[in-house]
DNA sequence: TTCGCATTGTGATTTGTTTCACATGGAATG
DNA sequence: CATTCCATGTGAAACAAATCACAATGCGAA
């Protein structure tokens, strides 16, 4: 039972999904092929990813899901009350702030910052908004330990550095400058500018494939395996090889 | 020179980003290493993924930056008009048209669709905003080979299905639903709520570790390697080891 | 009760990516 | 002109992650 790896946790958080699904359903045991399927990964990878949980399923039975969804909650999800805080009410910064209000039982957003006065002191979904400057302060007296950047790129060190010494430990960084934290501090960044592009050059590719390929307008068919989950190789399947 | 991972893809529009900088400070030639400590990342890495480009850089000079940018540009953008459509004017789609509009030269969002009537045939930040009914006809008939998809996770599949009969071969798709679609057909999936959930348990962690090794509030030193650049392990680096 | 079978958990292997390390070579210096 | 320095390009090694393959297991059918 090792370490839990960066793509391991992600995909927990899929299973754990597929999983609440399954019990709405009404569904009491669930096999690793169907929890593969329903997250688009291989048997095996749901095995090894459970494996750190320490839970083990029965053969023959599979997965107990009441058992699997607790063990993936303990593993993944706070235990107890932990807060986020986001920085920057621009257009992400409203977007997510909403999309997370009341999204997991443990984890909420309880303060926004910004550096508009208009902004200041108004209540935002709920979320009281302050100016960055008394971030340290708000950030120290509400225990916040995460921090969402969505502020511009060049403000968005400068906030980190602010983060950090209130005492932040992970940063989710909308912002496209890779950001100087110190050992310890956890950061995701998420580049929808780059994917744009990736997504682009890959499709570019497709086309360019396709055209090579095949004859003429040969219809794809539909062969589950096609997509990219995030995070892996394209799809670069040679595609109807008949 | 043989073909570029996902991950290359993504490093060398950060590399382009840092030369750009680099281009606009008057510099005309650039070390790997320099560029390595922009985009945080190792030298050897950035040597190995401009190997794909075919470009060749001087020792003793380094690579010419107006070069290597125009390299760039011809491997990962596109070098004719490419267009791109949004489903789903909600928040993150009103967010990302603003965003993506204008900011690459030869890519451009020129169609959004829609369910709710009340928003079609409106203009949206200068982008004309259609009923999903009529997807298949308007992408065929504007060439658009890249989709974004912010609509509700129910609906993701239906449009996705849609996109893809009308000839689009890139997804972005930021619904937490994973698609099924034709092999060759490039996905990008961005789950935010995972990368949020991922950013809390780091930080959990951060938490934890920090208590059980540091003796009382030692300050974390400013060790730039900490953070973890999307895609990647977390910073498991141990603390200042002293 | 026994057998057959589908499924789990995991060591071994493969696959993909990053890093190392060094031969190569241009530029500057004396 | 020779020598020194440093950075590049790349084969090889190291590493990480995913997959394979199979022994172990327990259920249900006979
Ligand atoms: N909007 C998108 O879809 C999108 C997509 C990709 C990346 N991004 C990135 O996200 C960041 C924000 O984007 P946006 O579109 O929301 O921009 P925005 O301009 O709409 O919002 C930025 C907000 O941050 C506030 N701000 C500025 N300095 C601040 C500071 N020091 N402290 C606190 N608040 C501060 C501003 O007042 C503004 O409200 C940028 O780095 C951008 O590159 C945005
Ligand atoms: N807002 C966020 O910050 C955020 C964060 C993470 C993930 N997401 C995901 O993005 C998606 C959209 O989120 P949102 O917050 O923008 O939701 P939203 O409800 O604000 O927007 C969804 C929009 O899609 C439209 N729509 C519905 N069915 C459609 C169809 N068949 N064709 C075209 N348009 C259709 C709706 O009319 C609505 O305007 C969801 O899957 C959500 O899980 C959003």
């Amino acid at each position: 039972m090792n370490r839990a790896s960066y793509r391991t946790i992600g995909r927990l958080t899929h299973y754990w999904r597929a999983l609440r699904d399954l019990e709405a359903e009404g569904q009491t045991y669930a096999y690793s092929h169907l929890l593969a399927a329903k997250a688009q990964v291989t048997a095996a990878q749901v095995r090894r990813d459970i494996m750190v949980l320490g839970y083990s399923g029965t053969p023959a039975r599979g997965y107990e899901v009441r058992r699997l969804v607790e063990c993936i909650e303990a593993y993944v999800f706070p235990s107890s009350e932990q807060r986020a805080a986001i920085a920057g009410m621009g257009n992400i910064g409203l977007a997510l702030l909403k999309f997370f209000t009341g999204r997991r039982p443990n984890l909420h957003v309880t303060a926004s910052f910004e550096a508009d006065p208009e902004k200041f002191d108004r209540l935002i979904y709920g979320c009281r908004c302050y100016s960055i400057d008394s971030a340290g302060e708000v950030i120290r007296r509400e225990g916040i330990s995460v921090g969402i950047l969505a502020v511009p790129d060049a403000e968005a060190q400068y906030v980190a550095d602010v983060f950090v010494a209130a005492g932040i430990r992970g940063i989710l960084n909308f912002a496209r400058t890779p950001l100087e934290v110190p050992a310890g501090v956890y950061v995701e960044n998420i580049d929808l500018a780059m994917s744009l592009d990736r997504v682009a050059f890959f499709a570019r590719q497709s086309l360019k494939t396709e055209r090579a390929v095949l004859p003429a307008g040969t219809p794809l068919d539909k062969a589950s395996a096609g997509g990219t989950p995030s995070d892996e190789a394209p799809s670069a399947n040679k595609e109807s090889e008949s």
